[in-house]
RNA sequence: GCGCCUGUAGCUCAGCUGGAUAGAGCACCUGGCUUCGAACCAGGUGGUCGGGAGUUCGAAUCUCUCCAGGCGCGCCA
């Protein structure tokens, strides 16, 4: 009997295909309903076998026979293999398969190209990823990081798969809120007393630190502050009233908004850099010109999408968004020939698809979840198909600090700032938290849990877990000279089979996660891979086991060290050698 | 009222494209360090998977309904 060198997966795989075709005749499209609905995995129970597949209960149903006598058929085709210890049927059909000690240890070698095969499925696509966009109208908030985290995660995923994935940062700097922004900086140019400064206005301190840059001639400072006179009661007027007066005076008012946009985009983009996310392209809304230019890309894309899909009533021009089952059409052009901010996406988000790419994946607050009707519309009006766009939806992050919820708002100044967090627990552990949960929950995102150094932490003890093996692999090396490249035969304890049992299990749960855009499940892959590494560590001693055992040893738990640093690398966040 | 999301152990949550006895961590009880890192491990207590009905060989998972909670329903962004 020849010894087998495919790995396990695949030897089962290629038999049971063959056994399909052979034994029952099944014909390429019967095979192909098989596969699509049959899963070959790694049970939780070693009791169940290393490997195990519900085939012949889905063949049985396809082929019109019963479980067992299927499985039974199928199992013949494994009995000249070498590499498996015995085939068993099980429960109501299940198969399981249980590996001889050489090949379980096999399998481990064969590892990068099991994953090399099932990332091979994949077609290539290229996707733009949007996310965080958030106004540039002050630094970001932990809000945001929550986004930033996830959009940066899905990018790596995404890449880590095959795709050609660009990440993009929409710069709304063309609407009211840049003007309100505007507005603040030059009243704080011109020392408004605190009194006088419109409540609708900017209150931070990053708005005074920029206004100092700006130098105001005395002259211009008294018609600055002509324009706070005579105000609206109403907050929201008043400042709309003040952005009126003070755009008059263009010069300083268009001088101060690119000193402003500039300066705040660099806050923006220092939180993101300490965050470790860094976007590919930086789109700005202004670059999309304006309504009153033919040729500007918003006049384009709304003429084209008024054309396909809109009307005009009570002097405003709308899009009939309700044919694509939004509770009511939208308005795009004002019955006094101001854009809505609908208009403006219309555009952009025509100007993405005609970039080329396959998919976008937009990455939005929930609370926008009500926006993602009207905007397939809009992406329909301009010759675009609304598959194109998957808006995945982020649940905002309560934050907890020593059971208290700590309030997030802009005035009281408590805990607001995504840097503030970083600065405090660390760019990976808020990153871990961040990703800890599916996006689209809500969060709990406990502070002084993230900084403990407790054994309720998780992000420790995956790192611990990674800690130790490269520990103990320094010992290895000092005393071996060299670390293992291959296995040998030797034995293959419980607790290590657990060890490989988890890592047979990482390609699925790479593309489980991709596939469902869910990074959330590959930190609850890393606590079950470092379990079972923790595991492994106390049950046995590795520099006092036999030579060839140790070798075996150490090259498994090599194996499980890449297989945590890679995959907290698709989470951003770097594994540590020390704690 | 309409739409989306959620309800799993005392607490925080996994698991949800149907699969074997529903899993972790914390808390509580018991045990394990003179040698590879105890930020660890082993054992124990703890669940009508919100209630009910349906689909089928099989439901925490799919469907319906009810209950409870969150969010969204602007010529705001």
């Amino acid at each position: 009997m020849l010894a087998e060198h495919n790995s396990p997966l695949s030897i089962i795989k290629t038999n049971v295909l063959k056994s399909l075709e052979c034994s029952f005749g099944a014909d390429s499209k019967q095979v192909e309903t098989i596969l699509k609905k049959s899963i070959f995995n790694t049970p939780d129970e070693l009791i169940n076998g290393h490997w195990s597949s519900n085939i012949a209960m889905v063949s049985a149903g396809v082929l019109k026979r019963s479980p067992h006598d299927v499985a039974k058929e199928l199992i013949k085709a494994f009995a000249d293999s070498p590499s498996f210890e015995r085939i068993e049927i099980a429960g109501p059909g299940f198969i399981n398969f249980y590996l001889t000690e050489n090949s379980l240890l096999r399998q481990i070698e064969h590892h990068d190209e099991y994953l090399k095969e099932a990332i091979n499925d994949i077609e290539s696509r290229t996707i733009l990823i949007e996310f965080v966009s958030a106004n540039p109208t002050g630094p970001l908030h932990v809000g945001h990081g929550r986004g930033a985290a996830f959009g940066d995660a899905l990018k790596r995923l995404l890449s880590f798969v095959g795709h050609d994935v660009t990440t993009e940062y929409y710069v709304n700097d063309a609407g009211r809120q840049m003007d309100i922004v505007t507005a603040s900086i030059l009243l704080r140019a011109a020392e408004v007393s605190d009194i006088d400064f419109p409540h609708a206005g900017y209150q931070g301190e990053y708005i005074k630190t920029i206004a100092s840059s700006i130098i105001i001639e005395s002259g211009t400072r008294n018609k600055i502050e002509e324009s706070i006179k005579n105000l609206p009661e109403d907050k929201d007027e008043a400042i709309d009233k003040i952005c009126i007066e003070l755009k008059k005076h263009s010069d300083i008012w268009q001088q101060t908004k690119s000193v402003g946009l500039e300066k705040i985009l660099g806050l923006i983009k220092s939180d993101l850099s300490e965050f470790n996310v860094i976007f590919d392209e930086w789109f700005f809304e202004s670059s999309l010109g304006s309504i009153d230019e033919d040729d500007s890309k918003l006049r384009q894309a709304l003429d084209l999408s008024i054309n396909e899909a809109g009307y005009e009533k009570d002097g405003a021009y709308w899009l009939r968004s309700t044919n694509h089952g939004d509770d009511k059409d939208r308005v795009l052009i004002r019955k006094d020939g101001r854009v809505t901010y609908l208009a403006s996406d219309v555009a952009y988000h025509k100007e993405k698809l005609d970039r080329g790419f396959d998919q976008l994946i937009n990455i939005w607050g929930a609370d926008h979840h009500g926006y993602i009707k009207r905007i397939e519309a809009a992406i329909e009006s301009v010759g675009h198909s609304k598959s194109s766009l998957m808006v995945l939806l982020v649940q905002f992050a309560n934050l907890f600090e020593d059971g208290q919820k700590l309030k997030m708002s802009t005035r009281s100044g408590t805990f607001y700032d995504l840097g503030k967090l970083v600065e405090l627990v660390g760019a990976d552990v808020a990153r871990f938290y961040y990703l800890s949960k599916q996006a689209d929950q809500h969060l709990d995102f406990d502070v002084s849990l993230a900084k403990s150094e407790s054994k309720e932490n998780l992000y420790f003890y995956i790192q611990y877990a990674h800690a130790r093996i490269a520990s103990l692999e320094k010992k290895y090396e000092e005393a071996n000279g060299s670390l293992p490249s291959k296995t040998d035969s030797g034995n293959c304890p419980d607790a290590l089979v657990a060890i490989i049992q988890v890592l047979m299990n990482f390609p699925v749960n790479i593309l489980n996660s991709v596939e469902r855009y869910q990074p959330h499940l590959l930190i609850y892959y890393l606590r079950d891979l470092s379990q079972a590494i923790h595991q492994f560590y106390n049950e046995i001693n590795v520099m006092k086991a036999a030579s060839n055992d140790a070798s075996n040893y150490m090259f498994v738990l090599l194996k499980a060290k890449n297989i945590i640093k890679q995959t907290l690398n698709l989470l951003g966040i770097e594994a540590k050698n020390k704690m």
